[in-house]
RNA sequence: CGGAAUGUAGCUCAGCUUGGUAGAGCGCUGCGUUCGGGACGCAGAGGUCGCAGGUUCAACUCCUGUCAUUCCGACCA
């Protein structure tokens, strides 16, 4: 492709919507350009690499023996309240209505497919001889995001391939499920995306049935740990925090507990500061209401409770933070002030809370605070557990090691999910005994155009992007330094067209404009790989060739240069 | 949905405090010079100052409302 010929607007300046750097990147080297918060158009560029993303993914699905399909993103709105996540998702499923003659039809628009491809599977699939199967596409998906941000990292609309297993025991579903997770390193490894398979929240099946896939990243939402030792990670809200004490630490020495004045300070924070006391020192209690009941849940001042953890202990399945009125009627307090002490209701520990040997906490009366508070002896949980956050330091629950946490990206997500959509949808088959199962389904995520912004966001220097080959919107660039010197620009259309025939991608910056105008551009879009023909170089017969990362250019005889090329360009594909 | 900020030329921003004919740099158009890391000269085009209402002789500037975008937080099958 000719400069000249295409669309690439490069920005000199960084726009100031934008803020992180996939996101100024992408807009300034002209890949993409925003309609709307949450909706991108891809330019020319931009949707080369989504393209070539979308290639990869597709291979390596089949190549694991996946088939793909398309499905509308338009979907009846019944279907989603027949599995009831009309109401679990909540405003994030894009809902409208439309007249149809005289009728009133109600839409929603796929935020993902579990809905659509299980009453397709519940319509034609009545045998376990046609089981097992895996069904995939590539199609935009819709979510109404509260808060799009980070630029295409986090779209109200976005491209993914979504894949869908079914079958008849939990071996043939561990099976797709390992056939996916390996295609899944696969995909990334091919797409030059560093990333970490963590443990994720399972669900309903338990176990390692669920496993993200996480770009590292400073500007990523999402939380890991992971242990450097032993290469345990997992999904900050899933990992175990390796910790165990169930026995309150000894105090013989303990007194009764003193009672502090604290006016208006109802936050860790505030009596903190107020009382000079490190925060670890404090029992933070929080009211929770778990089906119905009230229940006090004790952590340690400076940590994170888990509702999911707290679900799990408790084994309840609705679980909410009590709301003021509650609180009130717990404690006899406002919120803010609430201590283990006295406490009528069940109340859940977390394991670090036993080890503080002498804390802080709340006295169940407006702006008053405890101290010298000694679990065990002023208190006694009904439970003690797990009921945290991870957190750096925190013991490996493998090995014992530090934890370290990182922020990352989540590109991809494979998912046991058991029989919840068959079961509600109806998607049944018979067993060779004439026996009718629901079909056990598993469901496998990749955010298509969430890769590439990843990519973006962790390859890149100072002056721009630093693409991988396997994604990169054109593989070589080739660069005449004057379009207006003949010799030079037949030097460079002759390469030009003999890579082509190479079968390479060729971008040739065609545009009459100075050379020092020319590289600020190359290095802004990245492509890998420079062919630099100008005038000075000719007088000696070559021509440059530099990798974008590179920082001294070959120099190569112009006879040599396409195959200097090929063979640098197949030399890195096969590593 | 709570908190904060910003909307002025295609882009980045000044002007607003103290009301009085709309500004700069880059980009764009034309001509000329230049040509190995975002050149230079000359001449131009381009904005109902987000929108609506109010105050005023007069509003980019003050007031009210509204919309949009961004950031922090909550939320995220």
């Amino acid at each position: 492709m000719r400069w000249t010929q295409t669309f690439i607007p490069t920005l000199r300046e960084v726009p100031s919507d934008a803020e992180v750097p996939s996101h100024q990147l992408m807009l300034r080297a002209g890949l993409i350009r925003q309609l709307m918060a949450g909706a991108y158009t891809w330019l020319p560029l931009g949707w080369r690499a989504v393209r070539k993303t979308a290639q990869i993914i597709r291979e390596e699905m089949d190549r694991a023996g996946a088939i793909e399909l398309s499905m509308p993103a338009l979907q009846p709105l019944d279907l989603f309240e027949r599995t009831g996540r009309k109401d679990a998702f909540g405003d994030v499923l894009f809902q409208f209505e439309a007249r149809r003659g005289d009728r009133r039809l109600q839409f929603a628009l796929g935020p993902t497919h579990e809905e659509v491809i299980t009453d397709l599977i519940s319509r034609e699939i009545h045998s376990y001889r046609q089981l097992p199967l895996t069904l995939y596409q590539i199609q935009t998906k819709f979510r109404n995001e509260e808060r799009p941000r980070f630029g295409v990292l986090r779209t109200s609309e976005f491209l993914m391939k979504d894949a869908y297993s079914f079958s008849t025991s939990l071996e043939q579903l561990n099976d797709i499920y390992d056939a996916m997770y390996d295609a899944y390193c696969r995909v990334f490894d091919r797409c030059g995306l560093e990333y970490l398979p963590v443990e994720a929240e399972s669900g309903p099946i338990g176990g390692d049935a669920s496993h993200e896939f996480m770009a590292p990243a400073p500007n990523g939402e999402d939380f890991v740990v992971r242990c450097a030792a032993c290469g345990y990670a997992a999904n900050q809200e899933r990992a175990d925090t390796g910790r165990t004490a169930t026995a309150p630490a000894e105090n013989d020495a303990a007194t009764d507990p003193r009672v502090v004045d604290t006016p208006d300070a109802g936050s860790i924070e505030a009596v903190s500061s107020l009382l000079n006391a490190d925060p670890s020192q404090f029992i933070k209690t929080l009211i929770y209401e778990a089906d119905e009941e009230p229940v006090a849940v004790l952590v340690r001042g400076d940590h994170e409770a888990n509702e999911g953890k707290i679900r799990r202990i408790l084994n309840v399945s609705r679980l909410n933070l009590a709301d003021d009125a509650l609180v009130e009627r717990v404690t006899g307090a406002a919120v803010g002030f609430a201590g283990p002490v006295g406490l009528s209701c069940r109340i859940v520990a977390d394991f670090d809370v036993l080890t503080i040997p002498s804390a802080v906490t709340g006295a169940n009366r407006t702006d008053q605070h405890l101290t010298d508070v000694v679990p065990g002896v002023h208190f006694n949980p009904d439970l003690t557990g797990d009921v945290r956050n991870a957190v750096a330091d925190d013991p490996c629950p493998k090995c014992g090691q530090p934890l370290e946490t990182v922020h990352g990206i989540e590109v991809g997500h494979v998912f046991k999910l058991g029989t919840k959509y068959s079961e509600a949808l109806n998607a049944v088959y018979l067993d060779s005994a004439e026996k009718k199962h629901p079909i056990i389904m598993g469901c496998y995520g990749i955010g298509v155009t969430r890769v590439v912004a990843a990519v973006v966001e962790t390859c890149h220097d100072e002056n721009g992007i630093i693409w991988p080959d396997a994604i990169a919107p054109y593989t070589v660039h080739i660069i005449p330094l004057n379009v207006t010197d003949e010799s030079v620009m037949q030097t460079a259309e002759t390469l030009y067209d003999q890579l082509i025939r190479q079968g390479i991608d060729v971008l040739m910056d065609d545009r009459d404009q100075r050379p020092g105008f020319k590289f600020k551009d190359a290095d802004l879009i990245g492509l890998p790989y420079r062919l630099i023909v100008g005038g000075r170089g000719l007088k000696d017969g070559i021509v440059e060739f530099r990798h974008r990362s590179q920082p001294e250019a070959d120099r190569v005889p112009v006879a040599d240069a396409v195959s200097h090329a090929v063979s640098r360009i197949a030399a890195a594909a096969s590593r």
